[in-house]
DNA sequence: GCCAACGTTGGC
DNA sequence: GCCAACGTTGGC
């Protein structure tokens, strides 16, 4: 069982959105990174915990608890010119975008990013890193039990 | 809108 | 394989 935190974009997909899809489910349409997409084929499993974090936007934070709802598979949206995450260099036959399915179980309120500097126990977690940049990172145990602790 | 950080591209 | 140029992310 591992942990996740993942960027969403609030104008894209928020936590509220994800919650009214049905089940709370939403495909995690879009990354276009290879270190994240790797995460999502080769490191989840469904039943991972996934923090669901709002990026982009007024108060980044994490507003979510989640978990990983499907394996990995191709992310349709690769294939569709219309759609700003088209890329025409991927063949349906040979897909290099996959994505997995991500279900909200719980709005939490925003822990803002001051929010998570300012506790000690959290310093370290990957997001908090500067530059980093990375729309999928992995969660420490010990760090997602203290998210929960303070949630 | 600015800019730091970092990933990707492409010429060589 | 190097590396400069360029594009993107994302906080502020």
């Amino acid at each position: 069982m591992n942990y996740w935190l993942m960027k969403s974009e609030p104008e894209e997909c928020s936590v509220d959105d994800a919650l009214a899809a049905k089940n709370a489910t939403v495909p995690w349409v879009g990354v276009r990174n290879y270190q994240a997409r790797n995460f999502m084929r080769d490191g989840m499993q469904i039943g991972d915990g996934v923090l669901f974090y709002h990026s982009s936007c007024a108060e980044p934070g994490i507003v979510g608890l989640a978990r990983v709802a499907s394996t990995a598979y191709p992310d349709p949206t690769q294939f569709d010119p219309q759609s700003p995450y088209y890329d025409a260099k991927s063949k349906p036959e040979e897909p290099r975008w996959v994505l997995v399915d991500v279900q909200v179980l719980e709005k939490i309120p925003n822990i803002t990013l001051p929010a998570l500097r300012a506790r000690p126990e959290l310093a370290d977690m990957l997001v908090l890193k500067k530059g980093n940049r990375l729309s999928i990172t992995q969660v420490e145990a010990r760090h997602w039990q203290a998210i929960i602790k303070v949630k």
